[in-house]
DNA sequence: AAATTATTGTATAAAAAATATACAATAACA
DNA sequence: TGTTATTGTATATTTTTTATACAATAATTT
């Protein structure tokens, strides 16, 4: 595989991934952690083809992290800090692994490519946390869901990143109903409150929401859900394409 | 002045700027004309330099369109599909205008830096039209506020990114409150809603408009402006900062 | 088999917000 | 002084949101 220096991307601007899941009330994200010494880790991310559209490039980063295809994705704001560098972050991975590393010609040139200033697309995508194979590339030591209040310290402005993807992700709620994206095929109206609370982190009262939610139409009733509950049993629903 | 192929700019990465202005019940957006033969048409745009924050770079074109400091502005989208190129474009203007390009060695190099794809941070700003004095550059042969309604025909997907700057304006206008900007330093109510009319492109029931600004109390009520008309004078209100 | 329990689905009441209507106040002019 | 075209505010009406009530029901317990 070629370096990213050695590749024909677009140099100094990246596509980061905020990759939203939801598991057991809480709201995910899909985290790897760099396989060098010093606990690095940092949001998927990636570099746009000459050829290829911003959005076929988050696609594709996507894609090769969780081994899905047609993933529900959203542009959500730039970066564009000049401060922007890997610089702090290279230096210091570098000093924790310098046994590791080679000081060849060519990790110089891959250093100086990184180490530019970036200006990077911020792009977050809801997942059926079920559905994905988490994938490591060559540099990942592990890739892990992490819930969004327990996220591991991250490189660069990764956190920041994560913080607005968030804001965006609760503000497009209404708009976009783009929720149902980290459900599974079928699901109970519980299941869909949860997951409204655990992205608004607040609770709603169950009557109201129940009404609110079978008023978009977005939604067909199936058959009933027995889980073996010593209570009447619910309705599983769909989402409506 | 130098070049852009020569600047210190980061490649591929371009800035384009919507400039709404407001003027008698119409939304307007400043246009530059550009001082070649063949009628074209391009929303004021830039680069950013290695050492800028885009927002950094966003305002500074948009000072030297404007001549005014410290205007509103929001970034609202990235432009990204591999196809945007200025290329068509530039064969197109190089084709009416061949008699006044040399085809000089520095002219082939400020081509291929033009033609190559870009990637274009959106930015919507938003001024008071009496303090802007527009301002051409060497390239412009005129530059004119257009009525959102009669734009010009424009290169690219620059029509595009007006349709998108005016989307993200209305539906910024409840969360933000920025349409003040719009205006001048005090102004009446019937004024205000004539611009939240203009944005929105739906009238309002006058009282309704009247009580919903007054309680989002961002405005102080200043002396009545006596206009010489048979009737009631309005107050002027001033945007509290 | 009937009573019990913990939900779920739906209806309706109460409160709040949005919209429509009414009307007095007033600046200039006839 | 009356007339006209607004403006500011109050109030009525409608719609939406939120709170509450209650019957239905899938197991389990008695």
């Amino acid at each position: 595989m070629k370096n990213p220096s050695q590749q024909n991307y677009i140099s100094q601007v990246s596509i980061d991934c905020v990759i939203f899941g939801y598991h057991e009330r809480q709201l995910k994200v899909l985290i790897p952690k760099i396989n060098f010494k010093g606990d690095f880790w940092a949001l998927p991310s990636g570099f746009v083809y000459q050829e290829e559209d911003i959005d076929q490039a988050a696609e594709r980063i996507l894609r090769d992290r969780t081994g899905i295809q047609d993933i529900y994705l959203e542009q959500f704001r730039v970066f564009g800090k000049a401060s922007r560098t890997n610089k702090p972050f290279l230096d210091e991975l570098i000093a924790f692994n310098f046994d590791k590393l080679s000081v060849k010609n060519e990790a110089q040139q891959e250093y100086d490519w990184f180490t530019k200033r970036f200006i990077s697309i911020g792009y977050y995508a809801l997942v059926d946390i079920n559905k994905v194979v988490p994938q490591k590339t060559d540099l990942d030591e592990s890739i892990e869901w992490y819930s969004i209040h327990e996220l591991p310290r991250m490189i660069m402005d990764h956190s920041d990143i994560v913080d607005e993807a968030l804001k965006t992700l609760q503000s497009h709620l209404d708009e976009k109903i783009n929720a149902f994206n980290l459900l599974p095929e079928t699901f109970t109206m519980k299941e869909v409150q949860e997951v409204y609370e655990a992205i608004c982190e607040k609770t709603f009262v169950r009557t109201n929401f129940q009404k609110m939610i079978l008023e978009l139409n977005v939604l067909e009733r199936l058959e009933k859900k027995f889980t073996g509950a010593a209570n009447k049993a619910p309705y599983l629903y769909r989402f409506k394409k």
